[in-house]
DNA sequence: CGCATTATTGAAATAATATTGCGTATGCGC
DNA sequence: GCGCATACGCAATATTATTTCAATAATGCG
């Protein structure tokens, strides 16, 4: 049990974990170098340590008729620590909102949405957010088309500041 | 095979797989309701309709080091398909650009970057980013803090759309 | 240093799961 | 109603996950 620094074979496992959430212990443990017993071990205990969150299928929005994407910059009318845990809240209260991050600068939340199509997100968008007590400002991008789409962290960025500092 | 649309054991299959990706497949049957063998059976043809896309494992960043989240809104002065193209290659190649996704309205992009901290954006920032080709104004915004991550797409959404449609 | 302690490993055995093969049911067009 | 197509579930097999345990490598301390 790696008590709280994570040796190389420990991020190479999470590091083929986030690349491939489904491969089989055995596979895992060829590619990390060791045999299966033990590699099963350190993905329970990574999973334990709260550096494995969960495991998650990538689903095709458009093939399932989410043909929608779109980010809300939402400012609030009272910053109080009060004020912007409701508005939370009410963000985690909606399937429509996957995403939100409270910002610096003008702009206080980030909402990245998802929906069946327009009209179902501006039904949202006038019924909901718009409505919603503190809210502000809103200012909605729609996502022409998605370049890049990464889950998680880089890990080859990890490895290299590692190596040079030893 | 369900030719190109989904019935709702497909949809169940894939909300499970959703919420979590490393269920085996008998419990994954269980839940929706069918045996082993065709649930595995279904699993591979959603798979290889493409409407999983693969499986991840999600990972918690701070743990891992990458203490910075940082959206950046992104204004080209050329808005070319070709230089639209370039300039999401080289998203690409950024590690630290997770996400890039094109935008209609006054920005042309937003990007969603990690880093293990501050000065490691900054580098990127003003040593990548902002000296790219054709990048006309960026705007970053610092996470103060996350209050929803939610992978993937609202299931119970489509659900509820399926049900009063009939 | 050298020994005791603790962690971590891997081989082997066992339990559980994935996968295949096959016979059967269900629905649909004719 | 008949035959084709589709999907099912049972049973058998292959593969994988998990436990057990002895041996090895790392760690701390006299």
């Amino acid at each position: 049990m790696p008590s709280h620094r994570l040796d190389p074979i420990d991020r190479k496992i999470l590091s083929e974990l986030q690349a491939d959430g489904r491969m089989t212990n055995v596979e895992l443990a060829r590619r990390v170098g060791i045999s299966a017993p033990p590699c099963l071990r350190r993905v329970r205990t990574l999973e334990e340590q709260g550096f494995i969150r969960g495991y998650h299928a990538e689903v095709d929005p458009r093939e399932l008729g989410f043909e929608v994407q779109v980010f809300a910059m939402v400012g609030l009318q009272s910053q109080a620590e009060a004020d912007l845990r409701a508005f939370e809240d009410r963000c985690r209260s909606w399937p429509l909102v996957r995403e939100c991050h409270m910002l610096n600068g003008e702009v206080d939340f980030i909402l990245k949405c998802v929906a069946p199509d327009l009209s179902t997100f501006q039904t949202f968008l006038t019924g909901e957010l718009l409505t919603s007590p503190n809210v502000g400002s809103v200012k909605t991008s729609l996502v022409i088309r998605g370049a890049k789409d990464e889950p998680g962290v880089p890990f080859d960025i990890l490895e290299e500041r590692l190596t040079e500092a030893g």
